[in-house]
RNA sequence: GGGCCUGUAGCUCAGUUGGUCAGAGCAUGCGCUUGAUAAGCGCAGGGUCACUGGUUCGAGCCCAGUCAGGCCCA
């Protein structure tokens, strides 16, 4: 007889290989018919709401792993919420507006038409295009949301709203108009943003000019007359706008004396300086700080100006003194405005010197060409000290080709420091995680500026403003609300698609007004995100933003700041940051990795492995992406869908709501193992309130390892497959089972929606796993009693496995149940004999007492049942006309042929 | 160059306020099983906790420096 035949086999239809990539968009499909999210949403409406505030991507290009990350991150967040029960709604939204996109349409189309209305149309065309591919990328990861109805910072809705939120500013007086150094392009006429720039090889005048220490300083500091602090600059052009000398504070100067001239230089420089050679050393200065204060006349006009000090001084290059032209570079911008100095700039839109320059000669001169003109210049007045020619990478227009110039022309601004105290007190307010996260956004806000926000763009939100013939600005927050609800209906282009005139009428603005011709800076537009979307939904502030650690800087911070700046405080409770993608050596992703694509990993791996991948890792510090990782990580996904599959093939002829057995009459490993489901549940819970996801991922795996596979189900497998179908012992088992298998499968939703989808829907299940509520622990009241006992019977399997494995070396047995067991201890009693023979996997154990517990292994006397395959006496003497050589309970069982599946 | 961080076995992670804290899972090796079988079980070998100093009776855990890496800024 084939006994096989008899055995309760585990059946499932659950396959072993996963398929995922070929799978999960069938399960997408059968989550939009079931309108699964809607659901979801209609079942938790009277629930409280958590709030994930989505930060928009920018539309411009397919999404890579990055985003794919981040996307994962928010979609576990919101998936373990949901099953909290929480009520999530989750508005994914994107950037549309910026630089990024208008250069990309303007490199796209050669022969580019000027006209604003044109290119901000391709520019949208261009935005809707690739918010469409990552949506598909996106929902292909499983995540839930309002994908037909996400908010788009282009939409006239959001630019109304984010009108509305600038009036608001203006209306604060937080907004002004100032000067400040820009990169222009003379070629373009235009300011360009940062990545407009690229850069190249230009060859330059580098020159050492001499700036004469004045009379009076020379006195007071005890100089000998005719001392000069030696300057060495790449741009002479800058010269005429010079206001200033900066030394470092810290480092070390001194007087050299050459011929008849006295040189002030940096100490550590002064060896790398033309004629200085010879020179002799006639006085140190230990620190540049003793130099502060200092006089000089400027070397090409009547006047003087003043040495400070400034950290941002190197002694890398040049001589240590740096000339400050604050209306021609970044940093001596901002010293000029701790000091007080003025942004001054006498170059035109073109490049060319105005008549404020001061020197007759270059008025009307493209500041390049004037170069050779000013050295001469010096050289006639003695203070060329040397010149050569340099190479060095210098900014370029990306289109028109030409070099950059940094130049000041008048921007708006919005007033940080007005608010700054307050944003920084609501900071401390914020739960950030990690908690380092404070501290970096701390320091960012700290050392702010004052917020730039206008930009020589098209593809933006217009500024609504009007200027005067001369120059004088009219920002009016009436008119901002007018054009507000006019967009509203019509959006912006109707900025650009009106001239000045009509729309000067539009707002009663009386003649001689010209409209602007800038856009907001598109972090006004993403920093909106709250004031356009949270607000008029009630949901103002948000639970979590949760972003990469990048926005720091960027959008938490300008939320934060436009949050502060009009509603007085921060959009957002929580702020939850991750890292970046890297390679397995802590590098940068490179391109040709091919890891960078999303949608080619969610080709090979699979979206479930992507996010066991996102779950497996310490997300806030660099996430590692390797080849290696993600064959670890298959061996913990097939660990994990093998024993949901071991689970469904048990539970084939398992009918909760007929079999369950109660709790008081389950056997006592079941109720052990119920236990260890409390346990897990607690955990995995609790790991997944406070966002601990690599905890949730090692939980469940050595959960689905160790206690499920290779305790549990492996004891189980001789009652399961063995004792009669409708026996106690077996449905006790199946029970308890039945249990794991439910909390497994939803503790497990949020990280692998489409696996557990699959198992879920594999037991017969009709409504999506995802509607369910995360499983709730029993708090047994037997619980330490179980586990003081349990550990105690582990020990011992701990001890009997080694003694076991030691007899299979020396190849008395074979597998367990070809042994038995004598057990030498005090510990145990003789009710307990079937249970540890049981837990032991052995067929026999023979009880002895003694006061050292130690175990001896022999080969398990009597006939191996061919039915169970365990050994004892009775299979050995059964002559049993029918089932001969079978044990006891396998007798029982055929007899009353409690094995029919 | 500055700011904020990170560096524990091949991989991914645990290691509360310094004192069995050198752990887990996976991977690897050897063996068993062939009734979870492109599966399952057992046993075993892997780390001077990046490096170098210091504080301490005692340091992955505190301090300083070095090296490597990340994000942001210049």
């Amino acid at each position: 007889m084939d006994y096989s035949l008899t055995v309760l086999l585990p059946k499932t239809e659950f396959p072993m290989k996963a398929d995922l990539p070929k799978r999960e968009p069938q399960w997408i499909e059968v989550w939009e018919k079931e309108k699964v999210y809607a659901t979801l949403l209609e079942l938790r409406k009277n629930s409280p709401k958590f709030i994930l505030h989505d930060g928009p991507p920018f539309a411009n290009g397919k999404a890579h792993m990055g985003s794919g990350l981040n996307k994962i991150l928010k979609d576990i967040v919101l998936k373990s919420k949901n099953m909290f029960g929480f009520q999530c709604p989750y508005i994914p939204g994107w950037d549309c507006h910026g630089l990024p996109i208008e250069h990309k349409v303007m490199s796209e189309t050669p022969s580019f038409s000027n006209d604003p209305p044109t290119i901000r149309e391709k520019c949208k065309e261009y935005a809707k295009r690739w918010i469409e591919v990552q949506k598909e990328q996106f929902k292909r990861l499983g995540v839930f949301g309002a994908w037909d109805n996400p908010y788009i910072t282009m939409d006239p809705h959001y630019e109304a709203n984010e009108l509305r939120l600038f009036a608001e500013l203006v209306e604060k007086k937080l907004v002004y108009r100032g000067l400040r150094p820009v990169f222009w392009s003379i070629g373009c006429k235009t300011a360009l943003a940062e990545a407009e720039v690229e850069y190249q090889k230009k060859e330059d005048i580098s020159i050492y000019v001499e700036f004469p220490v004045s009379e009076m300083s020379c006195k007071e500091g005890g100089l000998p007359q005719g001392s000069s602090f030696l300057v060495w600059t790449t741009t002479p052009w800058t010269l005429p706008a010079n206001l200033a000398l900066a030394v470092n504070p810290d480092l070390s100067y001194e007087l050299r004396s050459v011929g008849s001239k006295y040189i002030i230089v940096s100490s550590k420089l002064a060896p790398t300086i033309p004629k200085l050679s010879e020179s002799t050393l006639i006085l140190s200065f230990s620190r540049g700080k003793k130099l502060e204060g200092l006089q000089y006349v400027h070397p090409l006009l009547p006047r003087y100006g003043e040495v400070y000090a400034a950290d941002f001084v190197s002694e890398e290059t040049g001589s240590g003194i740096v000339h400050i032209a604050p209306g021609h570079g970044m940093e001596d911008y901002q010293l000029g405005v701790e000091k007080g100095l003025a942004v001054f700039s006498p170059v035109d839109d073109l490049g060319r010197f105005t008549k404020e320059c001061g020197i007759e000669k270059i008025v009307g001169m493209n500041v390049f060409d004037a170069n050779p003109l000013l050295c001469d210049i010096l050289e006639e007045r003695g203070l060329l000290w040397a010149k050569k020619l340099y190479v060095h990478d210098y900014p370029f227009c990306w289109r028109s080709k030409t070099p950059i110039i940094f130049r000041s022309v008048p921007q708006w601004f919005i007033n940080i420091e007005a608010f700054k105290i307050q944003a920084l007190h609501e900071i401390e307010k914020v739960q950030w995680i990690p908690k380092r996260g404070e501290n970096r956004i701390k320091g960012a806000v700290e050392s702010r500026k004052d917020w730039c926000i206008s930009r020589q763009r098209y593809w933006g939100i217009p500024i609504p403003v009007f200027y005067r013939k001369d120059g004088e600005p009219l920002l009016d927050p009436k008119i901002i609300r007018r054009f507000a609800d006019m967009v509203e209906e019509q959006g912006t282009d109707l900025w650009f698609q009106l001239d000045s005139e009509e729309l000067r009428k539009k707002f009663d603005v009386p003649s001689g007004y010209e409209k602007g011709m800038d856009t907001l800076d598109v972090w006004i537009d993403s920093g909106s995100s709250h004031f356009a979307v949270l607000v008029p939904r009630g949901e103002n502030p948000a639970d979590l933003y949760l972003e990469g650690s990048d926005q720091h800087r960027g959008w938490f911070q300008s939320s934060l700041l436009l949050g502060v700046a009009s509603k007085g405080k921060a959009p957002f409770k929580s702020v939850l940051t991750h890292g970046f993608v890297v390679d397995l050596d802590g590098k940068k992703l490179s391109k040709s990795s091919g890891a960078k694509d999303l949608s080619e990993q969610i080709k090979e791996y699979g979206a479930d492995l992507l996010r066991l991948w996102v779950a497996s890792e310490e997300f806030s510090e660099d996430v590692p992406f390797s080849k290696e990782i993600f064959s670890r990580l298959s061996d913990s996904y097939r660990l994990i869908r093998n024993s949901l599959r071991i689970l469904l093939g048990n539970l084939f002829d398992f009918d909760p709501t007929i079999h369950s057995v109660p709790e008081n009459e389950l056997l006592e490993i079941d109720r052990y193992f119920d236990f260890c489901i409390d346990q897990l549940i607690k955990k995995t819970k609790a790991s997944y309130a406070n966002y601990e996801f690599p905890q949730v991922y090692q939980s469940l795996v050595r959960f689905c390892s160790v206690e499920l596979s290779s305790f549990y189900i492996d004891i189980l497998k001789d009652r399961l497959y063995c004792d009669g179908k409708n026996w106690l012992s077996r449905r006790s088992a199946q029970t308890v089972l039945h249990r794991a298998f439910e909390s497994l499968v939803k503790l497990l939703a949020p990280i692998i929606p489409f696996t557990a989808e699959e198992a879920w829907r594999g037991f017969g299940k009709k409504n999506s796993i995802h509607l369910e509520l995360f499983p709730t622990e029993k708090d047994k009241q037997e619980g330490t009693q179980l586990e003081q006992r349990w550990q105690k019977i582990l020990r011992l399997r701990d001890l009997a496995n080694i003694e076991l494995e030691q007899a299979r070396r020396e190849k008395r047995i074979g597998k367990n149940l070809e042994a038995k067991v004598i057990l030498h201890t005090h510990e145990f009693e003789e009710k307990d004999i079937p249970l540890l023979t049981e837990v032991l996997l052995v067929s026999q154990l023979e009880l002895c007492r003694a006061e050292k517990t130690e175990i001896e292994v022999i080969k398990a006397p009597g006939g191996k049942c061919p039915r169970c395959w365990k050994f004892s006496l009775f299979a050995q003497r059964n002559e049993d006309p029918e089932f001969p050589h079978v044990c006891e309970r396998c007798l029982k069982v055929l007899q009353e042929k409690a094995y029919s599946r």
